[in-house]
RNA sequence: GCGGGUGUAGCUCAAUGGUAGAGCGUCAGCCUUCCAAGCUGAAUGUUGAGAGUUCGAGUCUCUUCACCCGCUCCA
């Protein structure tokens, strides 16, 4: 638990007051009425985002998770990535995000699992089975054995297409298991139409009928219908027609009909469509990752909490390919480098929290064992919860084998450093299809979650609040004030500011402010977060020194004018 | 999607149905010798938007937009 202080006391109110005061953060078309679910970042806000991306690339790509080994004890191969926002609709057809565009679909919050409606199959257990006879006698007297009628809630269910196929599925031991299902057995032949079999759920062997669940059922009581996955009530939705994708038309003459596409809804895809191609030209090899940030657009039905869910919004992603028995090892691995990074970036302590996924009950469809982990961190709108940050998961073949066979091209890889040894020493090779490990991150999430973190009131400063934010990615990276407008001050800072603007201005801004008194320009720089003030006053006319004004402590240090800038660099790890 | 709440200057908030204001911030000038000091002055609003009632609407009514909170949801 927290000691003290901590994140519940900061007032999500008073850190979008401070976001929009300062500049990081406005309402998109804030004069027009805003437009729900986009934001647009102020000039601080646009600097801070950058610099919390350009740390992710930097440590992720161009320096291949910072030098630390993979688990194979050889150096993480990452290769950049910038794919475009619009792809072929097809694209979006192989990876499932328009299946079932128009229709109704439901979803499994446990599984996290999303199909449609109508291929919900209900199996309907009704009277207990004694003999085949006996039913027979009770079908010719014309009495119906189960009804799907509206208020009636299946036993079990099936995703199939049809009632046939969901016989046949069930004739699965695995999947029997997984409902809690004893034994099944089809019946020979339908019997006037109606899809049969007997079973036994627990409570004997009974007669079911497989018959579609009336749209209204899943309307009405989506509570209590089994989930296909667990075969326990409680997690389905109701069916909804899913729009997330936002359409736009290619061509400014082309007829909506045959040129829909769509923006994409996450950058994963734009990375898989392109694994040939990055194979076949760059000299990489299995394992390696590819990855790209980018934006990435949903029509979310309830955008909220500030832009912790907005309908426009950037990704960080990187898709690891390796072997598939490699998977796990790479997925720990991923999985806490990740959290480590977040944690160096100043996310600390009970604010961020990985939570692994339980997925015991996945293995069926998520083979391996795959793993799914969330970052997550405690937004004061979130807490006593937590929100996600960034989601490592164990992906599979699903992408490159959708895409595969979508495309109707080979996605494998061959690989000349596995298989059996061949006569001259040399391993023959080994073809497959990798294996994926994605960490995937929340750019706009990560930039709230660092301004909510740094945001710090302090009752004992002039401004009453602090952004105490990591100086590498803070958008101010220094101040240099001369203490007064005269004495000969300003021609002394200017040429300090000057070399620190050309040192270091490619990481943020350098800032000079000559007006006002020294304790405004000071409390100005703690709202914005500026992690050091170099002030130059009468001392150092004659001693060359100047003040360092540390933001956290308030202390203050003198050191030579000289050093101002490799101080900077030590203070910025640079 | 449902319910509740809120929209007045950059921020925090006033204004009985009767002239739209204050504090802070911002800007300019003076002053200044290390934490929003002081003095002088200035800019800033179709009161979220649109309709209606009224002699007159920031205020009452309706519609709509946005944000916040709670459900719901978030492959």
């Amino acid at each position: 638990m927290p000691d003290e202080a901590q994140p519940t006391t900061k007032s999500m109110d008073d850190i979008m007051a401070l976001c929009k005061r300062r500049g990081f953060i406005y309402q998109a078309s804030e004069i027009y009425g805003g437009v729900n679910g986009f934001w647009d970042y102020g000039p601080l806000g646009a600097q801070l985002k950058k610099n919390l991306r350009d740390a992710w690339w930097t440590d992720v790509v161009m320096k291949g998770c910072n030098g630390k080994p993979g688990p194979d004890g050889n150096p993480v191969s990452i290769v950049p990535l910038d794919s475009s926002i619009i792809q072929n609709p097809k694209v979006w057809e192989a990876s499932g995000h328009v299946g079932g565009f128009n229709d109704p679909m439901v979803d499994d919050k446990e599984t996290k699992q999303r199909f449609r409606a109508d291929h919900l199959i209900g199996v309907y257990v009704s009277i207990p089975f004694e003999s085949v006879e006996q039913f027979q006698v009770l079908q010719e007297a014309g009495q119906n054995i189960a009804s799907p009628e509206v208020n009636v809630v299946p036993d079990k269910t099936i995703v199939a297409n049809s009632s046939h196929e969901a016989v046949e599925l069930l004739t699965d031991r695995k999947l029997q298991k997984l409902l809690g299902i004893r034994s099944f057995q089809p019946f020979a032949n339908d019997t006037n139409g109606m899809v049969l079999g007997r079973i036994d759920a627990g409570s004997g062997e009974r007669i079911c009928e497989f018959r579609s669940i009336p749209a209204q059922t899943l309307e009405l009581h989506a509570s209590s219908v089994p989930s296909p996955f667990t075969g326990k009530a409680g997690s389905l939705t109701t069916p909804r027609a899913f729009n997330l994708m936002f359409k736009t038309v290619l061509g400014a003459t082309g007829n909506a009909e045959d040129n829909t596409a769509y923006l994409r809804p996450e950058t994963a895809q734009g990375i898989f469509i392109n694994f040939k191609n990055v194979v076949d030209t760059t000299r990489v090899s299995v394992p390696f990752g590819i990855a790209q940030t980018g934006k990435a657009f949903r029509n979310e039905v309830t955008p909220r909490n500030f832009t912790f869910r907005s309908r426009e919004f950037e990704q960080m992603e990187i898709e690891f390919f390796c072997h598939p028995d490699d998977s796990k090892g790479w997925y720990t691995f991923w999985r806490d480098w990740r959290m480590q990074w977040w944690q160096d970036l100043g996310l600390k302590g009970d604010n961020l929290i990985l939570r692994e996924h339980d997925s015991d009950e996945l293995a069926h469809y998520a083979k391996e064992g795959a793993g799914t982990a969330d970052i997550e961190y405690m937004f004061p709108f979130t807490a006593p919860g937590y929100g996600e940050l960034e989601g490592i998961a164990d992906r599979t073949n699903f992408d490159l084998k959708q895409h595969a066979e979508h495309s109707k091209t080979k996605l494998d890889y061959f690989d000349n450093t596995r298989g059996e040894l061949a006569k001259n020493g040399q391993p023959k090779g080994e073809r497959y299809l990798p294996h994926v490990i994605e960490p995937s991150a929340g750019l706009d999430r990560g930039v709230l979650a660092l301004i909510c973190e740094a945001f710090t009131p302090d009752e004992n400063r002039p401004s009453g609040v602090y952004m105490k934010f990591h100086p590498r990615i803070a958008p101010i990276k220094a101040a240099v004030f001369p203490l007064v407008k005269k004495d000969g001050m300003p021609e002394i800072a200017e040429p300090l500011y000057n070399e620190l603007r050309n040192r270091f201005g490619h990481l943020g801004t350098i800032e000079y402010d000559v007006k006002q008194s020294i304790g405004k320009r000071y409390a100005r720089m703690d709202e914005a977060g500026c992690p050091f003030c170099f002030t130059i006053d009468s001392d150092t006319l004659t001693d060359n020194t100047v003040t360092v004004r540390h933001r956290d402590t308030l202390d203050q240090e003198r050191i030579a004018i000289d050093r101002v800038a490799d101080f900077l660099a030590n203070k910025l790890g640079v």
